[in-house]
DNA sequence: ACAGGTGCATAAGCGAGTGATACAAATAGT
DNA sequence: ACTATTTGTATCACTCGCTTATGCACCTGT
């Protein structure tokens, strides 16, 4: 019975999305192994799979964290093997954080992995549900294309010299 | 062209809607202002808010955290003065872990805070998209309740006295 | 050549998680 | 009744991820 035609409806729904958002938040940050590599470190991997090599603080930029933070984490996954950092040759202050072979197996299998758990999720909502979240996927799939782009912006919290957001 | 009939359709949509169910994990991350009340912290309050009192190895369990991990959380929230540890009466050793007066006004305000970032969100994504997630919302709802109670059974690492999943 | 800006690293500290361990209180088993 | 075990919390020593503040090396513009 809600029409529902333009975007908002009668309110309510979105704070049951939000909810509902952090409730699978919390799944998908339990299921995380304990040892393995956490959601931060998967998410820069997954980045640097796709964007190829890239500087620090370019990094923390993109992540959305400030430069010490993806130093640390760099230097973690460097150690690891899963990465290196290699000097940027024109550039001597400069770095260039790449995957390793190993870092991008890690990747593939991540995100089957997560597939994979997903997958048994929406499986174990029933066919109907499963088939609501089919259809919303491209829906979902934009609306996540836009939060990895709008960034801090709105809290205003980018700081350091990561990003040049100047204070508004 | 996909039928998508029964629950899995191609395979692919799994993996997308995990990527983007993962960049919106990212984005909500980053919206925690420094300084704030993490997600843990919020989802603990929010369920103290709905299930009333508890102990700790119960809201423990129930989070899916370790027990000193839930203890170590109790205890800073308590030092915020967001929740009370109070004796059990009739067991020496049991606590009750209750909300207090400023706990619950603080889930109000984080319960509004979310639902206005995700709508500015959805609403940013187009007047389509946003029906499309509105449309979805019951399924998602329902796939969150089921995240929330499936806890880590399917990596079986709940340990210490907190589960008794016997390793089985 | 020198000043300022840029890229990265380090230090100190908090929040959140882990396993291992200690301890008090309740319950069980003779 | 008196031990023995289980159960509920707390604490210790770690790791990870984040923050701000700071320092240093390098590039660049005058």
């Amino acid at each position: 019975m809600p029409s529902a035609t333009t975007s908002d409806a009668d309110g309510a729904p979105r704070a049951e999305l939000a909810a509902a958002l952090e409730d699978l938040l919390a799944w998908a940050r339990r299921l995380v192994p304990p040892g393995e590599l956490s959601l931060a470190s998967t998410a820069l991997l997954a980045r640097l799979a796709r964007s190829g090599g890239a500087g620090v603080s370019a990094l923390a930029v993109a992540e959305g964290v400030s430069q010490p933070a993806m130093s640390q984490m760099v230097a973690r996954l460097e150690r690891d093997g899963l990465l290196t950092r290699e000097r940027h040759p024109d550039d001597g202050r400069a770095l260039v954080v790449v995957l390793t072979e190993a870092g991008r197996e890690v990747v593939t299998q991540r995100r089957a992995q997560r597939a994979r758990a997903l997958s048994a999720l929406v499986d174990a909502a029933g066919p109907e549900d499963a088939a609501a979240l089919d259809g919303a996927t491209p829906a979902l799939v934009r609306l996540g294309r836009a939060a990895s782009t709008a960034q801090a912006s709105q809290t205003g919290h980018t700081t350091q010299n990561t990003g040049r957001t100047p204070l508004s």
